[in-house]
DNA sequence: ACGCCTGTTGCATAATTATACGAAATATGT
DNA sequence: ACATATTTCGTATAATTATGCAACAGGCGT
């Protein structure tokens, strides 16, 4: 079904950074959802979801992401701008991810990251400066750290 | 020069829609420019251009325009962004204006408006969920508090 | 001046994205 | 049910966009 797919591609580039039409199409394919880039490329244009070049902190090599325009910037969730703008580290140790953000934000990034639900996180503790996030999996902590990891260095422009 | 080339760019995209970056290069010859599509590619990465499906009410064939992301809906500074994002409630009396934000964010909303430096604006106090400002001048208070309330209807989300 | 580095650009082409068209599916009316 | 629209989608291809590379330009220290 067309909707739902679309609904799928919508959780897709708000989790992750999706760089081309191809690439979403096999994460669909993932989904259980058999497209063509042809469809994708329609639905991008259904949802009217915006194309913008991403800072790649190293050297050349370009890349892009799609977003859903609206969301202030390029970022593709307001997980994503709360992450981009106000984690200044992240670390983590078995199942704990711990986030340092300047005075006084901590409380709100946790929000953040509830309101976002990944349902790998069980929870979130924000004290002043120092957020703590409680992965269900100890196995499932690289993945949840490499999101955040990618959400800061791939700020839009 | 390319800062003011990538300045035209910027002013052309927000006067008319522009659909292709060839477009933009006849564009730009026609105020003395003269570039190629590649040198257009590279511009509108510099600037972090997005790309967004035009929705064009009547048949197919579809278009496309470059937006400046955050800019269009966007914030013209951190305050802008902070304000529009963790202010819920804006009051003011006399010479104090008090700002409700989702609780533990007050600090980081007093500290983005003591960065700001306004000259109406004596000093902040922040709390868990109240931002106190307070102003230099009773009289001035109409129109820190109407900025205020400018930034806060331009939310996005 | 000379060499060296950094940045900008055009050319040609690779990579990506959009679309015309026909087929299959789905809806709509009779 | 049947015929007729309308929608959706894949294929192939056109259109658009990005980039490797070489050339050139300016800055800077020697």
């Amino acid at each position: 079904m067309k909707t739902t797919r679309q609904r799928a591609i919508l959780s897709l580039i708000a989790t992750r950074p999706v760089h081309s039409q191809e690439e979403l199409a096999h994460m669909l394919e993932q989904q259980g959802y058999e497209v063509t880039q042809a469809t994708v490329s329609r639905d991008i244009k259904d949802l009217g979801l915006a194309k913008v070049p991403l800072r790649n902190g190293n050297g050349n090599g370009t890349q892009f992401k799609y977003v859903e325009p609206g969301l202030g910037k390029g970022y593709a969730s307001r997980l994503h701008r709360v992450i981009a703008e106000l984690v200044r580290d992240c670390r983590g140790s078995v199942n704990q991810i711990v986030l340092r953000t300047p005075p006084g934000s901590a409380m709100l990034v946790a929000s953040a990251i509830d309101e976002a639900a990944w349902p790998e996180i069980l929870g979130t503790l924000g004290g002043d400066d120092t957020v703590l996030v409680i992965i269900e999996d100890p196995a499932k902590l690289p993945v949840v750290k490499q999101r955040f990891e990618d959400m800061r260095s791939e700020d839009p422009l």
